[in-house]
DNA sequence: AGTTTCAGTGTACGCACGTTCACTGAAAGG
DNA sequence: CCTTTCAGTGAACGTGCGTACACTGAAACT
């Protein structure tokens, strides 16, 4: 049978999922309390039983969605053998993840300079958290005697290029993906090879 | 005195300043036909007189817009010195561009992932242009027997990171700027001397 | 068994929105 | 000078919005 509290959650859930979905058409900013409730098949004023406000919803939207990015790169780190095989391996997951996932990555981009104020900054901040754990992996490669602001110079750059890739994707056809598969993999070695020679030419 | 045409077209341009101006809070999305007019001082109908919709507004501002991201490149390509150099100017031009015309460029990054499908594709298919002007640059510099696909990499890499770079500009206090040209200008010299060593080292 | 809690209901409100339409009055043009 | 053009007016419409309030009825608690 089914409890109270488990139904609450079960309708919340259902307002998460609705909202996620609308949310691709209109943005965050063009979604109404009205039309996700009438998505939910609940009444508009029960809406207010579960967040105080469309900003507050945005703000778990945000949570869930970055809890799928984490998942992402803890994928990743997982069976991480040569340099030159992470970068397949990351590239390949990232596909993978954005296809698996379009709707939450979607709504991570498009919230990122999107409509609400509070929304827009918790977005920013965990972007800023997922950069310092990226810098932290990064320091696990053999770039020895890097600063850990260097390396958050590096993280960043890869950070903001992995975004620009998961909108491609976004916007991709199957068809285009190998290409983009191509750019992304071309892109990340670029950065890494850059890197490297960077420094160890300045450390010189 | 002032011809009636001139007079519709002040009006015209006091109507592009209002809504890039109100855009800055809510986004396009967000902006509405009212609003617009009252900021004007006109009547709300009387907008028709100038746009059919808030759409075609959308599309004025996104060509002028990226009008003043082209002055900007073009900016950077007068005095191009040595190729040490051209890191540390690139930089420069553009932090002093989007500081002196942040509107347009707070324009730009929010509706590239915003509410309108036609004015977002219009930001699209802008981008896409920049990238090929850009690749077209970079075919100058001593990168040799570089395919113009590869050169679209590359640049698609460095329009990306000048995206993050602009955001963190417009969203930075005054004192933080010095961080974020060093960040920038490490970013790009990875990014050029990544390219170079790959490419060299896969000739090889 | 009796009471409390609380997710969901239904009505009603005032407000801002886009769009329509017939209009005005001064500039442009014959 | 008389006519045409047209940027801007002003009233009116239907719609969807957020939110208030008093409510119901079943689950949870004592």
């Amino acid at each position: 049978m089914e409890s109270r509290s488990d139904k609450k959650e079960r309708t919340r859930r259902a307002i998460l999922d609705a909202a996620l979905g609308l949310t691709e058409d209109t943005g965050l900013a063009g979604l109404s309390l009205r039309q996700v409730a009438k998505e939910v098949g609940i009444v508009p004023t029960a809406f207010y039983r579960h967040f105080d406000s469309i900003d507050q919803l945005g703000l778990a939207l945000v949570e869930e969605s970055f809890s799928s990015l984490r998942a992402m790169i803890r994928d990743v780190r997982q069976g991480s053998p040569s340099l030159g095989q992470i970068v397949d391996r990351s590239v390949d997951v990232l596909v993978e993840h954005v296809r698996a996932d379009r709707a939450h990555f979607g709504f991570i981009a498009r919230e990122q300079s999107g409509g609400s104020a509070v929304v827009r900054d918790a977005v920013r901040r965990q972007f800023e958290l997922f950069e310092r754990e990226l810098s932290l992996d990064l320091a696990r490669l053999p770039m020895d005697h890097w600063s850990s602001a260097d390396l958050q110079i590096l993280s960043n750059l890869i950070v903001g290029a992995m975004i620009t890739t998961s909108e491609s994707i976004l916007h991709a056809e199957a068809r285009d993906l190998p290409e983009i598969r191509h750019r992304a993999r071309s892109q990340l070695m670029m950065m890494i090879v850059g890197a490297l020679n960077w420094k160890s030419r300045e450390q010189t």
